[in-house]
DNA sequence: AAACAATATCAATATGTATTGATATTATAT
DNA sequence: ATATAATATCAATACATATTGATATTGTTT
């Protein structure tokens, strides 16, 4: 019996980084923001309160998303705009597809 | 501005389920259950083994799984047997698809 | 330069979830 | 009936992560 998720280490090494992807996005404030993002590109103050969540909140998710490279930012004057990566995420679903 | 996952009511609770599917599959024995599964039915003992994660943990694990329907059990004797439950993980994995 | 707006950071706390150890349950075998 | 094997349950603890409140940073406007 060859459990493949289980012996092989490159598989197991992939099954953790989906892991810690699922972890990512399995927060409901930040799968909306890749929802959102998904849509359009959109700066910190609008994102925040169309998430109805507190600005220094939703910052912080945002650099957990970032950290991550789920999204990336530019800076724009004041404001940051964050955008998508959609290649990024892309290969993580068809990565966690092919796991399940 | 019409961002669907925070003003639609419908997609804002099936963006709720898929958050919940996710905290089920974002760790990693659990995933590592599943992927197990995905070849072929097995019972508690064996599984634990596989995980080398001890009995009472592998059990709990289980029953987080099936709490959620993505697999299920039969008895046969003293042993209990575990299967993947394709449907349901395709139904979710199909919704994240179109999330995100 | 001072005031303001947008964003980020940080420490403290709260909340949730995984893990452990001990024990209960169920079915089988002697 | 007793002993054993496989699984499940439960309370206690440990650990991780989200949230809050206060403050810092950066760029803009006056």
């Amino acid at each position: 019996m060859k459990i493949k998720c289980c012996k092989n280490k490159k598989v197991g090494s992939e099954l953790k980084g989906i892991v810690d992807f699922l972890k990512v996005i399995s927060e409901e404030n930040r799968l909306r923001i890749l929802c959102i993002l998904k849509e359009q590109e959109m700066c910190v103050c609008e994102i925040w309160q169309y998430l109805d969540s507190p600005q220094n909140l939703t910052s912080h998710h945002l650099k957990v998303l970032k950290g991550f490279s789920l999204i990336s930012s530019r800076k724009d004057g004041l404001k940051v705009f964050y955008k998508l990566n959609k290649i990024i995420i892309k290969k993580y679903l068809k990565l966690l597809n092919k796991f399940l």
